[in-house]
RNA sequence: GGAGAGAUGGCUGAGUGGUUGAAAGCGGCGGUCUUGAAAACCGUUGAGUCUUUACGGGCUCCGGGGGUUCGAAUCCCUCUCUCUCCGCCA
């Protein structure tokens, strides 16, 4: 959410900066429940003000055994036109806050302008996309004499799901612990095991709802409950409502997790394969942090996701998403594209997101400032350190060989135990 | 699933319709004393929000939501969560 000030202070500048985004702001409309909230918040308070001395009035009246029947009539009469002008304000209220809660973040001023995806920033390429003297398979060719079995998946779930059988699915494990041990041995990240099922206070607070509903899996019953997208989700929301003391920045978090997305909206996009499914495994960073530290903090869990390319020594490029691409809580983001061969192409496999104090303020989570002794909103971020089932993916393209060998990663080696995954 | 007990400030915990945003203790902060520290003593110490250049002032908040009342932490309804006992269970 942004800061109800800058709407109030800094209408146009704000409408300006969402305009890159492409959201054009109601900005007659947000002005006139403004001045509707200012004026009714004003009276209500002062009629509140009045009934409280008043009744305060009643009880000192009668405990000096004073007739006190003509001041009940007074404040009958007041409390009617309270109870109106609190209906009045309500409505307003909750009309704004709404508004408010449908408004995406601000673009940060190093975030290139852009109208679409084509306008996004590469910063930088790491290694040599690899040169075949075959035609490489794709995954899904691959796959198919290696244990990855989508029939039977469409007959457990339907479509958008995956099976994996025998050394694929310990691959999948194994690049799971080597991601793990990695950010928490190396990077310095406290692992963490959360739900996979998440109310809607917590989805609030990361930003999917109320906007991004579409794109969950929500659970029948009367609890609201729903699938998590990301494990951000749980892991943020660990935090809402507290006020952490200082010295306990930055929280640094790794948590593996499985991600459910509905994917509503992506019809005929990757249908085939494991590049976008309902159900996949992810290995997610987190960061709590001040918010003077919070774009260094970017840079650094952006190498992070990095190195686990880099150790697995798989092409990619570092792309910093323009105003148009940008996630509804995101002011900056760097996505990770991993080379596929199959597709000629860098596909995601990570975006690293800075939400600043976006995040921080639907959930209430602070920090208290020693110099004021007041509590201050703690900036979020969010990488993810990788995307697994993508990671699987880049893995088979960029590893096999013309017999459908895939060969494993040195890094890999210390949890498969095995030097190539052999078809069937 | 059955029976019962709870939810109050950073923590423990009192409060039961009226000057209670809330006793007391602990913790935190400031001070006195001391060469320094401890102890003791004194003072101070919740969050959010509105208004104001500021000083200040107002409003809201005692798990969430709703109700009764001139007035609710206190009474009623409801939901959520926690604890104890029984049953079931990976």
């Amino acid at each position: 959410m942004l800061d109800p000030k800058l709407l109030r202070q800094d209408l146009a500048a704000t409408a300006a900066k969402l305009k890159h985004r492409g959201i054009t702001l109601d900005v007659p409309r947000l002005q006139s429940l403004e001045e509707q909230r200012k004026a009714l918040q004003t009276r209500l308070q002062d009629l509140q003000n009045d009934r409280n001395t008043r009744s305060k009035a009643i009880g000192q009246a009668k405990a000096k055994g004073e007739n006190v029947e003509p001041l009940f009539q007074q404040l009958k009469e007041l409390n009617d036109s309270l109870k109106l002008t609190e209906e009045q304000f309500t409505q307003i209220q909750t009309e704004l806050n709404d508004l408010l809660a449908r408004i995406p973040n601000l673009p940060h001023e190093s975030v290139p302008i852009g109208k679409s995806e084509a306008d996004n920033q590469v910063i930088r390429t790491w290694g040599e996309p690899r040169k075949f003297n075959f035609t490489p398979k794709d995954h899904i060719d691959l796959g198919e004499k290696l244990g990855m079995d989508f029939p039977a998946a469409t007959k457990i779930a339907g479509a958008r799901f995956v099976v994996l059988r025998g050394t694929l699915a310990k691959l999948q494990r194994a690049l799971i612990q080597f991601m793990l041990d990695l950010h928490i041995t190396e990077h310095g990240y406290q692992e963490i095991y959360v739900p996979y099922i998440a109310n809607t206070d917590s989805l609030f607070g990361t930003g999917q709802l109320p906007n991004l509903k579409e794109d969950l899996f929500a659970l029948s019953g009367d609890q609201n409950f729903y699938l998590i997208p990301t494990s951000e989700v749980s892991v943020i929301n660990t935090i809402r409502d507290d006020i952490l003391e200082l010295d306990q920045l930055p929280l640094k978090y790794v948590c593996h997790s499985p991600c459910f997305r509905s994917e509503a909206g992506s019809y005929g996009k990757d249908t085939r394969g494991m590049i976008r499914n309902h159900q996949f495994e992810k290995v997610e960073l987190l960061q709590i942090v001040h918010p003077d530290k919070s774009y260094e903090a970017h840079e650094e869990i952006t190498r992070h996701a990095e190195t686990v390319l880099q150790r697995l020594e798989l092409p990619y490029r570092v792309v910093s998403l323009c105003t148009a691409d940008l996630g509804f809580a995101a002011a900056k983001t760097y996505d990770l594209e991993v080379w596929l061969p199959s597709q000629n192409c860098y596909r995601e496999i990570s975006s690293c997101s800075n939400t600043e104090a976006f995040q921080s303020r639907r959930l209430k989570a602070r920090y208290r400032d020693p110099q004021t002794g007041k509590p201050e909103l703690v900036h979020t971020l969010n990488g993810s350190g990788l995307a697994v089932g993508r990671t699987l993916v880049a893995l088979l393209e960029n590893y096999q060989d013309e017999d459908g060998k895939i060969k494993i990663p040195s890094a890999l080696k210390k949890y498969m135990t095995l030097d190539y995954l052999l078809p069937f």
